[in-house]
RNA sequence: GCCCUUGUGGCGGAAUGGUAGACGCAACGGACUUAAAAUCCGUUGGUUUGAACAAGACCGUGCCAGUUCGAGUCUGGCCAAGGGCACCA
């Protein structure tokens, strides 16, 4: 017998399986298709075993469902553009261009093609490669027709540290998501938009058709989308008629409280508002607020800021005159950029009037009577000194003030959305150019389609990490024609997003090397929607918000026939390991000095093991600690398999078993054997197929079939021929069971055993109903719900005998004495309850 | 502050409202071996009665209540850890 020695094998079997192009996805096919898709990794060089995790679980899923007869699609490629690169070309001196080739050849070949991953790698995008970029900017261009794209000068987040500016969602807790420990920075710039607001009710009420994706992932999108409904309310300028300022309020119910208006200090209009004695005062508070960081300016405790501009509002409830404020409590891109301050109800504005000694107005009142407020009052209650709308409830008032106000001109009900417009503007090199160009007299122009792809230019460009676009110095490549005019123009030096690369790759997967066009509609609308995509958490909002529009989008654009992407989501946990920097279990990662390779694992005990180990230590969604000594557990048993085989394949003849066993089987410690080997049949076909892919409990049914089998042979010298069927039919099921999971050395054993080329095309296994009946139970006896007796008896009896059976056994008639016996709960084949008082 | 998730042996984790701790790791014991490793076979929640490696008893799924014949599982309240959002009007 050989030794199982997973470096020979599993070599041999990719090979093999890249040959035969095992994994080829075909377009139109007649079996029904199904799309497999793990999120495309950024090929940041190293893969470890925390990124392991992903790939396994998607490659499970993949090719379980290819042997329950599904046309699988199942896709790779890389998220290729990004700061990480152009960071290493300038350390090393060495182009991005050449750093992301190098890490994609590694990764591709050393790493996830030794994971025994199955993919068709025909299908391989990468994003840094004009081939797709060509495509990104040809939907840039669709955007910029369909007016989704567009240019706006606004407040923005800019890293110091990445040089560039950030979308809303890439700033977490006021900090770079790349560092986190720098601010960001605000300011104000002319930057390029796509409008996702325009989504913004669709991507909400969407989320309820997705009944695949986890409830937390929805949560969070619903959160970030942030629906708010209320009114939008005008209020006019004393002594400026020119001049109107229009609040957005949720509490339109308290306009009679409202005591002073507030301005963000980048509110455009807000020049028009300061009184010339206030002026002085008023512009250098803007310019303080203007340095301050995101976090600065948001921080919790922070004391209200803020100065009186000198002029007044008016009420148009009340005609009241009320000052007109600014502050940094207010932001200039929520809303309408001003807030109506109702210090009686709502923290925010009494904590505002506190500091500045503004009066204080109650109009919602739990009990119709007015008192001192030592806080604000914001729960429901009846209105008061609100005029004609006095004793009215709150949630009443609600309509009526804003049915009046929009009866009466100066307001109207109104939706808002905490979803701004997604900036995808960056100020570096290594990312996809935006195709558009600035004619000194036509203005902005888009690039002709077929002048596309823009190429990023490799020559005269100097990455110093310092400052403006490094496309600012490419001189050759920035100056060209107009193609309106044939005139002097600009192109763009700014590049897009990364995410916008990544927003639409799944769907280019459908027909990667179409030169023509970003994709064939047909084949599009034949693979997509993805049926189970798979991904880290952290891309709850991002990139599963970003594709989402994307795909809303494309479909306006007629490209698409769905509303959706992503059918059904796992959001797979974390992998950690104790990290000696941290003291303590964190998610493993260079940084934090707690990673694993895979390559060293790989070479003594192979990628099969440590597949195994990383499904079997915990369910998908749970975070997973990796060991070692676990991983080699999961070896362990592969060995356990490896050895019974061959053993019993010395002594005896052991042959493929594709049927049923259709003899009778006598020998209850075989019949044993066939029902496990059967209910190990069923159970793992459940756990891999259910939404939450349960593979830990599918290994742990598989090792109990193993033990089984070990304890079978154990005291046996001889084997009947019925023993060798059952025995052949309980490895001819494992291997095909253990296919999809440890693909190697499941494809080696079946091939011993006589199989055909490939294990990973047979048919699922099925089992037979009539093999998990057993002939006794274990029946539990409890004395009020409290386990005293179990005992073996013939199943299928009816309550009564087993109620006689209970009532009858030593243990019962002990503990009945001097009781009385109140009832008995019989569950059939399962458990009696003797109830006594 | 608001929202979400999770609390089970030494550890990772199993349990359609019906035997808590499957399976694995670690530990311990036995067989094999000159010996060790490997392997195969066992033991392993706690407390306790007992001469016993016989046979029992009691307690036990973060804490406190409740529903139920019966709760790790359902309901309410609390505590702890993790995550998301947060001056969004």
């Amino acid at each position: 017998m050989n030794n199982y020695s997973p470096k020979e094998i599993e070599g041999k079997w990719q090979i093999k399986w890249e040959q035969t192009q095992l994994y080829k996805a075909i377009d139109f096919d007649n079996k029904p298709k199904y799309y497999s898709l793990v999120m495309f990794p950024y090929p940041s060089g190293d893969l470890h075993m925390g990124h392991m995790r992903v790939y396994t679980i998607s490659d499970v899923i993949s090719r379980h469902r290819r042997m329950s007869g599904f046309n699988v699609l199942n896709p790779m490629g890389f998220d290729a553009f990004g700061l990480p690169a152009e960071n290493a070309a300038i350390e090393r001196k060495i182009h991005p261009k050449e750093w992301t080739k190098k890490n994609i050849d590694h990764m591709k070949n050393q790493q996830l093609k030794r994971m025994g991953t199955s993919y068709d790698w025909d299908r391989e995008v990468v994003s840094c490669n004009p081939d797709y970029y060509k495509w990104t900017q040809w939907l840039f261009l669709q955007f910029h027709k369909n007016n989704i794209a567009y240019q706006k000068e606004a407040p923005v987040n800019w890293c110091p540290k990445c040089q560039t500016v950030l979308a809303n969602e890439q700033v977490e807790d006021g900090m770079c998501w790349r560092h986190d420990d720098t601010p960001v920075e605000r300011k104000m710039m002319r930057q390029w938009f796509l409008k996702i607001t325009k989504y913004a009710e669709e991507l909400l009420q969407d989320l309820n058709k997705l009944e695949g994706w986890p409830e937390r992932v929805k949560i969070m999108q619903r959160n970030w989308i942030g629906k708010s409904t209320g009114a939008e309310i005008t209020f006019s300028v004393d002594g400026n008629p020119d001049v109107k300022i229009p609040v957005f309020t949720t509490r339109p119910d308290t306009i009679f409280g409202v005591t002073y208006l507030v301005v963000a200090p980048e509110y455009p209009q807000i020049a028009k508002l300061i009184k010339e004695e206030n002026k002085k005062n008023v512009e250098e508070y803007i310019k303080q607020a203007s340095h301050l960081t995101e976090i600065e300016r948001m921080a919790e405790n922070k004391e209200k800021t803020g100065v009186p501009l000198g002029t007044f509002a008016i009420n148009p409830f009340t005609n009241e005159k009320i000052p007109i404020w600014t502050s940094d409590y207010v932001v200039l891109d929520y809303g309408t950029g001003a807030v109506m301050g109702v210090p009686a109800h709502d923290e925010r504005d009494f904590e505002f009037v506190k500091k500045f000694n503004l009066p204080i107005k109650q109009v919602i009142s739990s009990d119709g009577l007015q008192r001192d407020l030592n806080n604000a009052y914001i729960d429901r209650g009846t209105m008061i000194n609100s005029g004609e709308f006095n004793g009215l409830t709150n949630e009443e008032g609600k309509t009526k003030i804003t049915e009046h106000a929009k009866r009466n001109g100066f307001g109207n009900f109104k939706i808002t959305y905490r979803l701004r417009d997604w900036l995808i503007s960056r100020q570096r090199y290594w990312g996809c150019p935006i195709p558009i160009l600035y004619c000194n007299s036509c203005g902005i122009v888009s690039v002709k389609e077929e002048e596309l792809p823009v190429l990023l230019p490799e020559k005269n460009v100097e990455l110093t990490g310092t400052g403006g676009s490094p496309l600012l110095k490419a001189t050759d490549w920035l100056t060209v024609k107009c193609p309106k005019c044939s005139g002097n123009a600009q192109r763009e030096t700014d590049t897009m997003d990364t995410f916008i690369c990544s927003s639409y790759y799944y769907l280019r997967y459908s027909d990667a090397k179409n030169d023509k066009e970003i994709f064939q509609k047909e084949k599009a609308n034949y693979w997509l929607p993805v049926d189970q995509y798979v991904g880290g958490i952290e891309h709850a909002i991002l990139h599963l918000l970003y594709s989402r529009f994307f795909t809303k989008a494309l479909r306006d654009f007629e490209l698409l026939k769905f509303d959706e992407p992503f059918v059904n989501l796992l959001s797979q946990g974390m992998v950690t390991m104790f990290s000696p920097k941290e003291g303590k279990i964190v998610k493993m990662s260079k940084s934090k000095g707690n990673v694993v390779g895979t390559s060293e694992f790989f070479d003594q005990y192979g990628a099969d093991a440590a597949r195994l180990f990383i499904l079997f230590a915990s369910p998908p969604e749970q975070e997973v600690e990796w060991s070692t000594q676990g991983a080699i557990g999961q070896y362990r048993f592969l060995e356990r398999i490896w050895r019974l085989f061959f053993n019993l394949r010395e002594k005896e003849s052991l042959v493929l078993f594709n049927d049923f066993i259709k003899s009778n089987l006598q020998d209850p410690v075989l019949k044993e054997l066939y029902r496990v080997a059967n209910y190990t049949i069923k159970t793992v076909s459940e756990d891999i197929s259910n939404k939450k892919y349960t593979f830990n409990t599918a290994i742990a049914r598989m090792t109990e079939l193993i033990n089984t089998m070990y304890k079978f042979i154990l005291d046996k010298t001889s084997y009947t021929e019925l023993d060798k069927e059952v025995l052949s039919f309980c490895f001819t099921n494992l291997f095909k069971l253990l296919a999809p999971f440890a693909p190697h050395i499941s494809e080696e054993l079946w091939g011993q055993l006589g199989g055909k080329y490939s294990i990973h095309n047979q048919e699922w296994p099925k089992y037979s109903e009539d093999a998990l009946f057993t002939d006794e139970i274990q029946l539990v006896i409890q004395m009020g719900g409290k386990k005293i007796d179990i005992l073996t008896t013939r199943k299928g009896q009816s309550q009564e005998e087993l109620e006689k059976i209970a009532l009858n056994q030593e243990k019962v008639k002990i503990r009945l004495n001097g009781k009385e016996l109140v009832k008995v709960v019989v569950v059939p084949d399962k458990i009696v309850n003797i109830v006594v008082k």
